[in-house]
DNA sequence: TAAAAATACTCCATAGGTATTTTAT
DNA sequence: ATAAAATACCTATGGAGTATTTTTA
C-alpha cells in the first residue's frame, strides 16, 4: 500500500456512509465511474475487499468496518492540520462553520451576524441550523467547527462552554391576560402546545411540567416556535417559549406572555466544539461574542 | 487546504528530518526541484511558512514544529492502514521488517531465517541490525515492525515480550583454563575488554562488575564480540559474552570459557513492537518462533 | 427489465524530470 | 566562488469525464 492517497480515503469514507456509488460520487463531486475505479484500486492495493456489492446496496465488509474507523480518525486529523495554520495566526479569520439549534437561531443569529460583520469582517461565517443530535454528529465528523446549543450535554470529547441562561415564558391567548399564571401542575389541565419530537426545547418544556415518561398529554405538536405562537393566538391552547423568542414571536399574534413564579423553568445556552479542534482558541473568542450578543437581546 | 496530499506530507516529513532539500528529495526518490515545488505549494495552501530557509540549512518554523508532530502521527496511522489488511488475513505473510541488536543477530538469525524459510515461505523478512536506541526510534517511526533486543526497556507505547534468558560467560586466554573463575570483584583486577559505548551489552557486563558510573576501568573497547574474543585469544585481557555467542565466537581463538558462580550475570532476550501495530497478532507468532529457535541454540 | 456497478476510451491537469537561474555567505 | 534552493519549461502518468456494457434481483 504505497500509493494510497487522501482522495481515496475520502472517497472510501463517503461510500462507507452512503452505501451507494452514485450518491457517494455526487457528494465527492466526481462521476460514478471515477469513484468505482478509485475504490477498486484501493481494494486491490490492500488485497482485501472493503465492500460487499449487492445489487441494491453496497455494504462494508467486517474488515471494512474496522478500516473505516481508522480512516475517519485520519481524515479528521488531516482536516485539523489545515485549521492549525489559521489557529496559528490568531485573530478571527477564514471560514467558520457554526451549527445552531432551531430554537436559538432565529433570535440570536441576526444580532450575531451583524456584530461579526462589524467587528470581524475577515470571518467567513457559515451557519447550519438543525437539531442537537445532528449537530453533534457533524461536529464529530468535522463538518462544522462549533455549535450553539442548550446545555448540558455531557458528550465525551466535546468542550462545553455555558454562556447565559434565560427563563422559559408562558404564552397564552390575549384574552387570558388577566388570569393568574398557572403553576406547573396547573399547566397539565391546559392544552399545551409543544415542538415536535427531536427538539431539545420540547424536552425542557416537558420536564418543567413534570409529565411522566409516556404520560398522555392533551396537546398538539408544531414544527417551530413561530407556529406554536400562531396556534396559541388562534385560541387552540398555550405554549412555552424561551425569553429570547418573545420579542420576535409575540409581535404578530393576539397573545400575552407570562412569567412563571420561582422556581422558574430556564435553559442554558452555550457553545460546544471538539476538544481537539485546533481552532479552539478562535472559538473561545467567538463564544465571547455570542455571549455579548446574547446579553444584549431585548427582554 | 483542500488539495493536501499524502505525498506532500511525506515530503514535508522527510524535509523536516533532513533539513536539506537535496538529501530529503533523494530519500523520497524525487528530484530536488520537485520537492521544492511541493513544499512551496504546501506552504501556500496553508498560508504560513513551514520552514526557514537559511543558506546553510533549512529549519522548521515554530509552527512547522507543531505541525510536524501531527503529521508524523498521521503518517504512522496511514501506514498502519496498510498493515491492517495483512493482519486481517492472518497467517504469516508479506514483508516483515525486523530489527536485531548486534549482540544477538549473528547467533540467532541463521537459525531464525532457516526456520522461517522452512515453515513460512510467504514471509518476506527484512533484517536491520543496529543498537537499541536506534531500533526504538525506527519502531516509533514505523520503519521497522518489531525488534529483538535485551529487556527490560520500559519504553512507553511499546509492548515487551520476554522470550528467554541466558547467562553471560567469561572468556579468558586458553592458558588460564585451570585457574578458578573470578568473582565480580575479582574481575576488576583483570583487564576487561568490552564493546564500545552504545551497546546495551556493554552496560549489562559493566553492571555485573559493579563499576561505578564514570569509574576508570583498565580495559579496551571493541566493536564486536568477535573482535573482543580475538583480542582475548591474543592474551590482551578477558571479556564477557552471552552464552549464545560461545559456539560461534570461541571456535577460532585460543580461549577458554568459564561460567560464573551464582548469582550469575544474565540477560533477557525479548521482542518489542508498538502497542498499536496492527500486525501485533502476527508478531506474537513470530515471537513464538524466535523463542523456539532461541531455545534450540547449541549450548 | 431496471437499477446500479463495472468497463472502455479519451483527455487533460499536474507531478516530476532536466536545465538553468537566483540567492546568500 | 560555491553550495543550495528556486524557477522555467517540457513530458508523461493517471485521475476523471462520457458512453457503454455487465450484473442480478
Amino acid at each position: 500500500m504505497k500509493n494510497l492517497t487522501l482522495k481515496q480515503l475520502r472517497y472510501f469514507e463517503a461510500l462507507s456512509r452512503h452505501g451507494h456509488f452514485g450518491r457517494a460520487a455526487e457528494v465527492c463531486s466526481i462521476s460514478q465511474p471515477a469513484l468505482s475505479v478509485q475504490i477498486k484500486e484501493l481494494e486491490q492495493g490492500l488485497g482485501t475487499p472493503l465492500f460487499e456489492r449487492g445489487p441494491r446496496h453496497v455494504r462494508l465488509t467486517a474488515f471494512g468496518e474496522d478500516w473505516a474507523l481508522r480512516v475517519r480518525e485520519i481524515l479528521r486529523a488531516v482536516d485539523d492540520l489545515g485549521d492549525m495554520a489559521r489557529a496559528a495566526q490568531d485573530g478571527l479569520s477564514g471560514r467558520l462553520r457554526l451549527g445552531v439549534i432551531p430554537t436559538i437561531a432565529p433570535y440570536l443569529l441576526p444580532g450575531l451576524i451583524a456584530h461579526l460583520d462589524r467587528t470581524h469582517a475577515e470571518l467567513d461565517l457559515h451557519v447550519r441550523e438543525t437539531m442537537t443530535p445532528r449537530l453533534i454528529e457533524e461536529l464529530a465528523r468535522g463538518q462544522i467547527d462549533a455549535a450553539i446549543v442548550a446545555l448540558p450535554l455531557n458528550e465525551p470529547g466535546f468542550e462545553e462552554v455555558p454562556l447565559f441562561d434565560e427563563p422559559l415564558m408562558l404564552v397564552r391567548p390575549e384574552t387570558e391576560k388577566d388570569r393568574p399564571v398557572p403553576t406547573p401542575e396547573g399547566l397539565r389541565d391546559l392544552r399545551l402546545l409543544l415542538l415536535e419530537e427531536g427538539h431539545c426545547f420540547r424536552d425542557q418544556a416537558l420536564s418543567f411540567c413534570q409529565f411522566g415518561a409516556g404520560a398522555t398529554r392533551d396537546g398538539l405538536d408544531g414544527t417551530s416556535l413561530s407556529t406554536l405562537v400562531q396556534m396559541v393566538g388562534s385560541g387552540i391552547g398555550v405554549t412555552l417559549i424561551p425569553q429570547m423568542a418573545v420579542p420576535v414571536e409575540t409581535r404578530s399574534a393576539p397573545v400575552c406572555v407570562g412569567q412563571f413564579a420561582e422556581p422558574q423553568p430556564r435553559r442554558t445556552v452555550g457553545m460546544i466544539w471538539r476538544k481537539t479542534n485546533p481552532l479552539r482558541g478562535q472559538l473561545r473568542q467567538v463564544a465571547d461574542i455570542v455571549l455579548e450578543v446574547g446579553r444584549s437581546l431585548p427582554r
